[in-house]
DNA sequence: GCTACCCGACCGACCGGTCGGTCGGTAGGG
DNA sequence: CCCTACCGACCGACCGGTCGGTCGGGTAGC
């Protein structure tokens, strides 16, 4: 059976992105790669352009998913609440759907080259800027704390790394609860005023 | 001045973390490294036994010292509230006087040996024993609320991503005041129940 | 004080193997 | 007859690692 229409490509991407999560860019060479996929060297050519060409596509594809998602959520009309637990649903959701990719988009960055780095640190800003605008809005309607947004930077890392390192004993559900209750939340008790001294 | 002591071998597990950190451990040759330490071939392989070797070397440093520090903070009489911010205080301050060789911790795992994998790998769930540990006995007295931990798995990956995306913009200290406060309070605005409603 | 020797630090040519990538070719459906 | 999909021999560069050797300071013998 040749000639099975479009789908090698995507064999190609779903493949690279499991073996790159698993031993790393540079750790993977072509040989594992082609036995993986299935092809010799020239028919992998065929459909690639270059190995970091690759790694840059498989980079670019959860980020962007996400980030057009975060523009739904954005554009809707709900309190900063219900928008920043559909933010995060909606990236335990991609994680989880595709976690090889993830983990490589996460751990991959310094191997790209210095037009990859510039998409993919755009891609990044743009998507924790609107983690950052739900946040910042929810403050100014006295829904948030007031908030230091430094640690918005690890919102990926924080997701991903629950995900890579938790992934058989608890469904994706629970992680992206467990996460979302602290981000919302925190670890404190809530409302009583315990010793109230202690300071600090 | 020759013979300076053993602090050559300091300079390679220097240089070494901070390559390794840039631009990966596969991504990094043996000619990279023997420049920035500033040794031929066999000066180097004088100080270290494998590049594999040096890399477990340069992820064992900073997990060790945390554990230890974190030994000595659960062995303390404080309540749990003082001991989990004594141990984001610690944590925050070890990354940021090592960031290089936190950097490669995180994100150089798949690239160990087995037997390396192993070391690390008990060593990380050590570490998060004693997070988990604070935490479910601040729950116990009342302090924490009740938690499904784990997002635990992502703490070390909270702290170093805020780390390294954020390294120049703001101050140490900083950094870790945004990761603990939301880890202690969460993002939402305390007491004042809004709408009541909302449920989810 | 001088010589003889030793030893640890370091050098760089060299090893086999693997890397990412190219290219001339071909099978077969349209 | 051409075009898409694919093959695998082959390329030079570079990989991590080894090895025979150099060099200079420390020290023991006299």
């Amino acid at each position: 059976m040749p000639t099975r229409g479009g789908d090698t490509r995507a064999r190609i991407l779903t493949a690279s992105a499991e073996l790159f999560a698993r031993q790393g860019y540079h750790g993977t060479g072509l040989s594992e790669l082609l036995e993986a996929v299935g092809l010799g060297k020239g028919g992998l050519y065929h459909h690639i352009t270059s190995k970091e060409q690759l790694l840059l596509e498989i980079m670019l594809g959860p980020i962007d998913r996400v980030l057009a998602s975060s523009d739904r959520i954005l554009a809707g009309d709900a309190d900063a609440t219900t928008k920043l637990r559909a933010l995060g649903t909606d990236l335990g959701g991609a994680m989880a759907a595709d976690l090889a990719a993830w983990t490589v988009f996460l751990r991959e960055y310094s191997a790209l080259g210095q037009t990859g780095k510039t998409q993919v640190l755009q891609r990044r800003q743009d998507y924790l800027d609107r983690w950052r605008r739900v946040l910042t809005d929810g403050a100014a309607v006295g829904e948030f704390r007031e908030l230091d947004l430094a640690f918005v930077e690890s919102v990926l890392g924080l997701f991903i790394y629950t995900f890579v390192w938790d992934r058989d004993s608890s469904p994706p559900e629970a992680l992206t609860d467990s996460i979302m209750g602290v981000l919302m939340h925190g670890v404190c008790a809530p409302t009583r005023r315990r010793g109230g001294a202690k300071r600090a």
